[in-house]
Formats: C-alpha cells, structure tokens, sequence
DNA sequence: AGCACA
C-alpha cells in the first residue's frame, strides 16, 4: 500500500506542519484547506512535545480521505510539505457517530496514560539531583521565543499566491477573490509564472479571503497555496 | 519521527 502499509480511514494523519503555526490558526487553515475534498467533521492538533507538528483531518467519508491522502501529499503548507498518511485508529467523533464507542474502554485508556505520567514524574523526581540539561524544559518553550514570528504567518493585506498553473491569468485571479470584501488588486509578474500578490484593504479581510481560497483548484493538480507576503 | 480526541 502507498501510504505506508496503513489501510484506508475517514481520517487522515499529517505530520511535518510548521509547529511555528499558533493551533487554532493551524486547525482553521486545514479545515480551509482540506474542505474541498468533502466533509470535514473534526480537526485535531495538540502542542504537546509528542503531538506538535502533527493533525488529524476527520472526514465524513473516506472516500474523501482518500483523495486528500494523494492529492495533498507534499502540498507546501506554511513553507513545508505536508506528509500525509491515513490515521491508524478511528477518531472518537467517527466512532461515536457509528455508536461503536465504548466509554469503558476508553475510561481504561486514561487510566493507563496516567499511570504512565505518574512513572515519568518518578524518573524524573530521582534524577532531577543530576541537574540534568532537560530538568527545565517543561513547558519554558510554550510562548514564543523572543517574539520574533516567521514573515509568513504574520499577518498581511497582501497575500502571497504560490503554485498556480502557469495559465493563470490576473483576470482569473480577480475573480475568485474579488468575490471577498476589501478586495483591491492582483498583481502577477511576467518573469515569475506560478505566482501572485493579492491586495485587500487591511489583513482581517485579506486573512477571511486566505481562508476560503486555501486550497483552492484552477486545475486538479494546482492547489493554491495562499500565505501572507512579507513585510 | 512523533497516531489523538478531556
């Protein structure tokens, strides 16, 4: 099987997202993204050490999750490629919607994650006398590092066009976002096929109109990839 | 690389 030997789920599993990415912003530009291929009943991204840089796309068919799995693999999202891969379990959301759950058994999952914390906090406490380099780490990382933010995700009335088909024309462009409010202008270049700037008056509207194009088709095999330009 | 949902 192509993706990695794991069958077919209404839910698929991406990893290598830019973890720079704040969560709900994350979780708004997938649903953006991926909505195009169906139904979307749920996406979950977690900040945790083990769980950054990941999500969970949870579709109502996996018919669904299958054209995303192919047609999304690699798609430059936040400046890297999405690694896309269908999730190993069923999502709790799919499970309930089946009225396969079974609150039981997930009660006893818990139980068992916590009795795994309650193991690490044990090594941790005995060799925290070392003063070992990570003894710090929890947490000391959740805000941001010095403020400085990657250009592309900060916020632009100019956004970024990239991986169009070189057909594009600016008229094409102007139609599909002139449909959003503050819309001013397309710009393209001549010398540089495949990409735009789109102008809105200020970067609520600009970020509204990122939204709802993220993703977006001129051909099946161009998905736009929209971000913001930078300063 | 890392597969969760509180």
């Amino acid at each position: 099987m192509l993706s990695g030997d794991i069958p077919p789920n209404k839910t698929i599993y991406i990893r290598n997202l830019n973890e720079k990415v704040k969560k709900e912003e994350l979780k708004r530009s997938l649903y953006g993204l991926f909505s195009q291929y169906g139904r979307i009943l749920d996406v979950v991204a977690l900040k945790t050490e083990k769980l950054r840089g990941q999500a969970w796309v949870v579709f109502s068919e996996v018919t669904a999750a299958s054209a995303a799995v192919r047609q999304m693999q690699n798609f430059p999202f936040y400046d890297k490629p999405m690694r896309i891969q269908y999730a190993k379990t069923k999502s709790d959301c799919i499970a309930r919607e089946e009225g396969t759950d079974n609150p039981k058994e997930k009660r006893k999952k818990q139980e068992e994650k916590a009795e795994k914390k309650r193991k690490a906090e044990e090594v941790q406490r005995s060799g925290a006398a070392a003063g070992g380099p990570h003894a710090q780490t929890n947490g000391a990382f959740q805000g941001k590092p010095g403020g400085a933010q990657d250009a592309v995700t900060t916020p632009n009335n100019i956004l970024f066009i990239q991986n169009l088909p070189h057909e594009t024309t600016s008229m094409m462009l102007q139609i599909l976002f002139q449909q959003y409010p503050g819309f001013r202008e397309v710009r393209m270049i001549d010398a540089k096929p495949g990409i735009a700037f789109v102008e809105f008056e200020d970067d609520v509207q600009s970020s509204i109109a990122m939204q709802s194009l993220q993703g977006f088709k001129i051909t099946p095999h161009n998905p736009m990839a929209i971000s913001y330009a930078k300063k």
